[in-house]
DNA sequence: TTTCTTTGATTACATATGTAATACTATACT
DNA sequence: AGTATAGTATTACATATGTAATCAAAGAAA
């Protein structure tokens, strides 16, 4: 079984949803400090800062996040690039869900009319950037 | 890339990852015993006969499976369809994973070559059925 | 220096999920 | 009829996840 070059990441422990926005932010922005993620979170989810803070801690006994404790207050940074990641749950996501053919996905979409038609024009443009053969 | 129309789908339960794989094999066909649905697992899992029988009970609990117990030995169904499933799935994990654009992940994959140029080609085929606009 | 405040460490607790085993019951077989 | 068998129902138990609160330590402020 080969896999082509940049596809044999090391495994990478499994992030769940609400992590997965802690990385987001850390990917936004590396490092930060407990309470930068905090602030940025609080915009957009109703998180109180212990349960951020929690979830934080996690990902860093979980070796997905990095974290520099030389000053007084710690700052936070991935251990892995948001690519990797996304890349590693797009194939077990399309695996479970459409037997591992993305192209089942994209034509659903297609299919369905969930795409609006500037999302189609954009998948055109896109797709189109590949050599025809 | 916002997704439209159709979309208003009921809240379908959470579908945990090992319930998918119960879920594919009624999506396959339906109805079916549990002992149809153990079979067709076991030559996929290791997972044991009551390990299955669980994750299908789980199902009915959470109301995405039904059951007919009318003989002696129940028949389960799926209660929502794949299509919807799968939206809804796709939906939240495009949200989560490339902040809700479903181009990122096109992006990202076409060009790391994990779609293939005949999915490539095939897509182009499919989206040039679509009225240009 | 005593105290408040901010940050880090430890603990809590319910629900979900993975992974079954055990107990009960209604046929099927002897 | 009595027992093996195949389903169904109930129970178990560890780890993961969501969602925090409490405790402790170290500067900041009084």
């Amino acid at each position: 079984m080969k896999m082509k070059g940049r596809n044999m990441e090391k495994n990478i422990p499994s992030i769940s949803e609400s992590e997965w926005e802690i990385m987001n932010v850390l990917w936004d922005k590396a490092p930060q400090t407990a309470n930068d993620i905090i602030l940025s979170l609080q915009e957009s989810t109703d998180w109180k800062p212990k349960t951020i803070r929690t979830l934080l801690d996690r990902l860093v006994q979980k070796d997905v996040v990095g974290v520099n404790k030389d000053q007084r207050v710690y700052t936070f940074y991935p251990l892995y690039s948001q690519e990797e990641c996304q890349r590693a749950e797009t194939e077990s996501f399309i695996k479970r869900i459409y037997g591992g053919a993305m192209k089942s996905m994209l034509v659903q979409f297609i299919h369905e009319d969930t795409l609006s038609d500037d999302d189609i024009n954009e998948l055109r443009t896109i797709l189109n950037k590949k050599p025809k053969k």
